[in-house]
DNA sequence: AAACTGTATGATATATTATCATACAGACCA
DNA sequence: TGGTCTGTATGATAATATATCATACAGTTT
């Protein structure tokens, strides 16, 4: 499990990293039930605070990804907790508006886009097996 | 032209704005040569500051979707200043990834992802002929 | 008991977001 | 010329988000 951070970036620290964990997820490397690092050993490995830490478990907890237990640590939830299909439909809705408008007010056809989400889809399958 | 706000969203007014603004031009509702309504014009309708809305537009300028001139006013660029095609690659990845890695953590297929897709981007090609 | 877990609190610092008021300067038109 | 529309610039203010720091509490495991 290795998680990258540019501290540059405008995308805050914890938004990064929160982002970077569901990815492993849904990639397969990290397994449900799996245990995570300790807030205190995310904190140093990643060189943040551990209130940052703290607060990307939190975050994460609410959205159901992990389960903390005091004194045992954080895990990988064994299953997504699953939303109403609409609220689901509107987050990917969402995003794929902003790639598609992204993409195609810079010239790209929808053929060349739709070969950027295979590469993506591939990327993340790759992990998988 | 209409945009609308969420003012209780966690996203920024001006950055909601700002994709609305690129989504019609993309749409064709708003065509290049054509004049936006003026800042001061655009922060009464939007009901917001005036200091606001010349955010938006200079934030567009800087990114050369549309053209400011003193004293003229606000107009759609002719045409998308290019990037590198490696760096409109790396916006629109970084898009399908989330899009991707969303949807699947749902447990949404790559087939029921793509209806999603499919169905944004009639959505945008709707105002287009 | 010791050493690890997550949890909680309060203080601090910086950046972002948004508003408000005022003024300057270029373009257009009567 | 004068008035009125443009974008531009500046400084002040306020709320929120982001991130750090230190300290303490409480549950689990060995």
């Amino acid at each position: 499990m290795y998680f990258h951070i540019d501290y540059n970036s405008s995308q805050p620290i914890y938004q990064q990293v929160i982002e970077q964990i569901k990815f492993s997820i849904v990639n397969g490397g990290l397994k449900p039930g799996e245990r995570m690092p300790s807030i205190r050993e995310l904190a140093k490995t990643l060189k943040i605070n551990p209130t940052t830490a703290a607060k990307i478990y939190n975050e994460l907890a609410h959205e159901g990804v992990l389960i903390l237990r005091q004194g045992q640590g954080a895990f990988v939830a064994p299953k997504v907790v699953s939303l109403a299909s609409e609220e689901i439909q509107r987050i990917v809705s969402d995003h794929a508006r902003k790639m598609l408008v992204e993409g195609l007010r810079f010239g790209l056809t929808r053929e060349e886009i739709d070969l950027i989400i295979d590469a993506e889809y591939r990327s993340i399958r790759k992990g998988e097996q």
